[in-house]
DNA sequence: GATAGGAATATTGGATCCAATATACAATAT
DNA sequence: ATATTGTATATTGGATCCAATATTCCTATC
């Protein structure tokens, strides 16, 4: 007998296709920070009922990602200048952190995958993907920590400001600053100095809140 | 016209209380690891439909504190030692930085509370109360971070691995080191000396892992 | 015209019902 | 006796229905 064995276990239920879809619509901004999720109209969208819907908005306001006031429904979470700037403060630590506990483990694959996410973070002009490339690149370095709690706490707290994150980019010259300090994160791994990557890689974190706190402050008067 | 005014909008749904006393019961072990989660036998007990305990599950297993199979339900989740060994890791990390933070803000009232859980617990003689002073006396001092989003991820992080820290208490001598512990964190606290502060309370969720994971270690060949 | 009150509508939370899947067990064949 | 198949039961996931609450809009009153 000569079939691919698939894990049957992890098909997605309903819930979960809602939940990924709605979780990717935030955090690449489709959706609205202070938008109204309605039930019925989502549960219409994906052809179901809104059981599913409900399951994937209550995992999402576990996240962080939605706020629900009971009988008035969900609503894009939007985050004030103060908590970017406490979550962008949390990142700088943690993935500092994993970083340095990554840089031993770092082989010839990793790396070269790595060295091809940042070169096309450079090349890529559109500003719809440069999120994602940038969220592959620190991602192949930071599996190598071996640190899968470390791993999904990153996440959950990129998952939160990537938002933001993403505008930043696009709309000041930071990605420029953000290749440049990938190729010296880059070359400090390959040296395997954990300690400089480390360090590169908190100071990226805090350079990117710094200009993105910046430049909301002058948005937002 | 005197009354109390209570904000209404929190009032707590079926789901929330179900999650609430489930979560409770989760971090005091009084679920134990593997056990089953039956919706009907949850639903009965709560004088509720499903719907609402299988929201209560979602969000459950969102925290990690439980695994669900389709089709197949919910169990307790276990976490292995190398898990365990990593969430005291983060734990020793964050927290210590949440108390490197909070030190500047301490107010004489702040340190008297702290001082109240620390004497409380010393006194207490059952099991059952120390993992609960045990948080009070970290969190009076914590909050004082004036940090929300890393005392969420404190919180989280802790109930992964509540269960297994109150059997350490519990079963080993750690009552006796914790509190000494305690003293000196208090003791750096009221001195003013953050760095200290933040080292001894390093070194103090660090210990406790290993004191655990040698237990566990023990225990489960 | 502005405002308070109330009916009509919309929306959420929860209960009940049905379908899909898993599990336990009996029946049958070897 | 053991293994395999089929069937009954238990359990979950999803759909539909009902109750509770919020929102909208209309009307009456000043």
């Amino acid at each position: 007998m000569k079939l691919v064995a698939v894990d049957i276990r992890q098909a997605a239920s309903a819930a979960d296709i809602v939940y990924d879809a709605l979780r990717k619509a935030i955090i690449e901004g489709d959706l609205a920070e202070g938008e109204n999720l309605r039930q019925d109209q989502i549960a219409q969208m994906f052809n179901t009922s809104r059981i599913p819907v409900r399951e994937a908005l209550s995992r999402l306001e576990q996240h962080g990602l939605i706020t629900t006031e009971r009988y008035k429904g969900a609503v894009v979470a939007g985050l004030s200048i103060e908590e970017i700037d406490e979550i962008f403060e949390f990142r700088a630590l943690v993935e500092a952190e994993v970083m340095r506990l990554a840089v031993p483990n770092l082989d010839q694959d990793t790396l070269a995958e790595a060295r091809r996410h940042c070169a096309q973070f450079a090349l890529e002009t559109g500003s719809a993907r440069w999120g994602e490339i940038n969220r592959s690149f620190h991602y192949s370095l930071y599996a190598a920590s071996k640190r899968p709690y470390y791993l999904q706490i990153v996440r959950t707290s990129l998952d939160r400001i990537d938002r933001y994150l993403r505008a930043q980019l696009t709309l000041t010259n930071g990605v420029i600053r953000a290749n440049r300090e990938h190729e010296a994160i880059l070359a400090a791994c390959l040296q395997g100095d954990a300690e400089l990557a480390s360090r590169l890689t908190r100071d990226h974190v805090l350079d990117a809140g710094r200009s993105l706190v910046a430049f909301l402050k002058d948005q937002r008067t």
